[in-house]
DNA sequence: TCATTGTAGTTAGCTGGCTAACTATTGTCA
DNA sequence: TGACAATAGTTAGCCAGCTAACTACAATGA
């Protein structure tokens, strides 16, 4: 996603303005900060994840299948999960294989579906991401008090219901 | 970036507490929960500009040549001011040459340079889809009255100040 | 001046998103 | 039962991000 790095100031704003009638320079102002926000938060997880040599995507992965008991899903479910599509998973689950992160094995009741397991080598790699991961999260939490928190999120969950305005 | 459609549940939260004792299942859930929002909001504007045949980062280009007063820059400053790499920004000024919405000339001053100029086609491009974008950013952001607005703003701030603590 | 260093831009090859089209298999129901 | 529909997964080809390596040219300074 963009950095949006430059964000437009006042006389761009009234350039624009100008032309665009319709312009609410504070509403724009703000949106794009926000996703500038947003994007920056998940490029620092992204470059954290990279130093242990893993990013969101294959990390994501990992964490779905430690949270079944047998550390084990389909493709399909993880796509559902994580979100993205089947296709994005098969490349997702081919680079965990080719690091041995993850094992596949054919499923002998449905034979067009596999299940994909968590190996120890994948297990390993969380116990030492994870132990990295959540003190740094609760740092920068901690920067907040948890009742300003709680409005943040409920703010950010009212934008994003209002996002609809963009279908 | 990843959608995070299945957060946790708090049998989940449980047990990666177990196994890793420095969790705090409060602010994992609000880290995931912000970043996931970031997401949403940068995925409907993507939308909404692909129903426009643009996407974030031609969109991006488009804009910033509009800003200069002779419509008029080089790949280098585009990159530096949409944040990414040379090599990313020729992808995507290719895109807009092939397009027709930018127009490519050499720089008589320094042979290794060009200068990139906002086509008339481009220009119409944009007013097409700005006066269609500004209402509705307008629209979204209205839901929260703009004192909340800043607080939300200020909180965001500092929580991309703490993201240090990913390096 | 000319060798070195720096800068502008491109290319190649990687990641990881997507849709559309495909194969193989399973499920359904006339 | 057998045709059709639905589902699981992969592949191909697109976009857009990256780094590293490269060409060409400009700027510097011994």
């Amino acid at each position: 996603m963009l950095q949006l790095k430059d964000l437009p100031d006042a006389k761009v704003l009234r350039k624009f303005a100008e032309r665009y009638e319709d312009m609410d320079s504070r509403s724009v102002t703000h949106f794009l900060n926000i996703l500038r926000i947003g994007t920056e938060l998940a490029e620092s997880l992204d470059r954290f994840l990279a130093k242990h040599g893993l990013l969101q995507g294959r990390w994501w992965v990992l964490i779905l299948l430690m949270r079944e008991d047998d550390l084990t899903s389909t493709p399909s479910e993880l796509a559902e999960k994580a979100g993205v599509s089947r296709a994005t998973m098969s490349g997702l689950i081919n680079g965990l294989l080719r690091d041995g992160l993850v094992a596949r094995k054919e499923d002998n009741e449905d034979r067009r579906s596999y299940s994909i397991r968590l190996t120890a080598a994948g297990q390993d790699k969380l116990d030492e991401v994870m132990p990295d991961y959540y003190p740094r999260v609760k740092k920068m939490m901690n920067a907040i008090p948890v009742q300003q928190r709680e409005d943040l999120l409920k703010q950010l969950i009212l934008l994003k219901e209002q996002s609809k305005v963009f279908d």
